[in-house]
DNA sequence: CCGGATTAGTAAATCGTTTTACCAAATGAC
DNA sequence: GTCATTTGGTAAAACGATTTACTAATCCGG
């Protein structure tokens, strides 16, 4: 392994100097144009690559910042997570993933992790009520640069990154209103993600402002305690069996939504002629679902991307002692219509 | 932040005992039960973490092996990445992810950073032919300790796990066969993966065995330049305008079987009733697809695991100076039936 | 031509561990 | 009682960078 006594020696520099001008950092400029081209040279030629650890070590910068999952597998996370990589990657950041495996037991060892690696600031993506606790007393104990996407905490200092439900349910609703639905049914979110009473919210709201009136016997919510595509394809099975009409359906989110259609195209209803159906994230496959969902998207890069760049921020900040209020942002998720809505039938 | 200096002080040991102790290796056997309990106690009690930067620049040890994936978004990846993660959990590894994100172009930046990072081995989770080259030449440049996920490369001794596609067709073909299928449409995958030719053996083999007759004209072929959905849906758009009959198919993959089932349901036949349609790799959603997709699992969590297996013992391997010949490991997928495939129509 | 600034660098301390080489006291064998 | 061995440790030298505190040579104004 090459070192930088080893290019000092080849390019006849000193250590000193060496580290001055690769670091390119304001005392580089001390250094005569020529030396510097040599030494470039030489480091190039001998394949020279810093040992992280040693740099590290000595500057007590880790140049990392970890960001903490709640399951790598669903593309909600893996999404946020490759906007943040996109974005820290210029400024020379590398990024410490931790996966909770959707299990919060394993929030202990993978913070622990993360700390170990002498991350200089965390990312969390999380929307479960409970890491809320957890999260604000180990961030503020040790006092890290951390931002929350996905759950916003109004009454502690820490910045975040929301969607705004209550807009975006608002949009699902107005578009069925607008096609001319008015029997409407909904799927309600599980009470242990604050997403859910978000979005009911944009709901009864727009449902008062236009006059819409929500009939109670079409209202199911799901428990969250197990799987959420059966519990969902149950959910609506319920409903047909209330034989109440409804001609568009409201999901709390797209795994939801495909659980209905499916539900729905078991019962012998074909969506959307019979029935439609809009979802909630705007998840990878459902463009490619059966029939296409007409869904909110969630823009998660822009979400990972101010994300990242708040924990930047954040961590120039601390780097320079500086003290700076927490940032909260919130983006606003768009509808995209797709094949699994259309008009209302004439009654 | 405390150090093992203050852990020395606090114990009223030396620092040698103390990271002999801490380290619990073979030389703490030689410290008395008495000072081996006092010194965690106040290790415990100080909050003492060792500086992993410190610790890995003296034992040039970073006890961490990079994962390269081709796209972490996609499913195939992220589970095999998190059994990966499962395995090496215990062992005190930690992994390094890097994110083609999709993207060749990626290959050299990931890899630097990989390697900057100083890791023991790698684990390359990537079916792409090209990635082959590139990898196989870096690596032995370096002989770091590697594995490959889903590509075997028999001519070079580089450790592989892959999936045996040929059974995996095989009994996707028999399953369609038992049905009482005889009219079978095929959609082949691209050229540019390794996974399509070995498939379409295992339909061929299979056919010969049985006497079952192929009808070219009821074959088509994925390019895999654009959006294999969008082309799948198109391909199986154009199977239905030649007018020959068929009472099943077999998709490349998932993703193509539903494009498949998409497409043949907005022509109007009813999946499974008018036409069975098997898949390959049973991605999360297929259990959710409408209908549920009848599919050939790949065991992407002992895929992962074995992959991570190896590493391991390719790692300790070389850090006992020991040469071992490339392990290359073969994982059976098994048929999972659920609703996308039905006995063929009497005729 | 003198003295302070500037230019272009360097020597040495330091970060927090691991590891090698050593040592003093106690024990055991004869 | 003596010499070798074991027991229970310690001091100091790495590891490879960054950073602080210098310096020798040149410049430049008066």
């Amino acid at each position: 392994m090459v070192t930088i006594k080893d290019v000092a020696r080849e390019s006849g520099a000193s250590i000193t100097t060496v580290s001055m001008v690769l670091n390119d950092g304001p005392s580089a400029q001390r250094i005569s144009e020529a030396t510097r081209k040599r030494i470039w040279k030489t480091a190039k030629k001998l394949g020279y690559r810093p040992n992280v650890f040693a740099r590290s070590l000595r500057s007590n910068r880790s140049r990392s910042v970890g960001v903490i999952v709640f399951d790598i597998t669903d593309p909600y996370c893996s999404q946020i997570l490759r906007a943040i990589e996109t974005h820290l990657q210029p400024s020379g950041y590398t990024s410490v993933l931790a996966d909770l495996q959707n299990d919060r037991g394993n929030f202990q060892r993978c913070l622990n992790m993360v700390l170990e690696r002498r991350v200089e600031g965390i990312i969390a993506i999380a929307n479960w009520t409970y890491l809320e606790e957890f999260l604000v007393e180990e961030i503020t104990k040790r006092d890290l640069p951390a931002v929350i996407i996905g759950r916003e905490l109004t009454k502690d200092p820490i910045s975040s990154v929301v969607v705004d439900n209550a807009a975006g349910a608002r949009q699902a609703l107005q578009h069925l209103y607008e096609l001319g639905h008015s029997k409407l049914a909904f799927i309600k979110g599980p009470k242990s993600l604050v997403d859910s009473s978000q979005r009911w919210h944009g709901i009864e709201r727009f449902a008062r402002e236009v006059g819409l009136v929500i009939d109670p016997e079409l209202v199911v919510e799901l428990q969250g305690r197990n799987s959420t595509y059966g519990e969902a394809c149950q959910l609506v099975e319920e409903l047909l069996q209330r034989k109440r009409r409804f001609t568009a359906l409201v999901a709390f989110d797209d795994l939801t939504a495909c659980a209905a259609i499916r539900a729905l195209t078991r019962a012998g209803r074909v969506v959307p002629r019979d029935c439609s159906v809009v979802g909630f994230d705007d998840i990878p496959n459902s463009a490619f679902y059966n029939p296409p969902l007409t869904t909110i998207q969630q823009q998660l890069e822009m979400q990972g991307s101010l994300g990242a760049e708040i924990v930047e921020e954040l961590i120039s900040a601390s780097a320079e002692k500086r003290t700076i209020p927490p940032r909260r942002r919130r983006v606003t998720p768009r509808l995209v219509v797709r094949e699994s809505t259309c008009p209302a039938p004439r009654s």
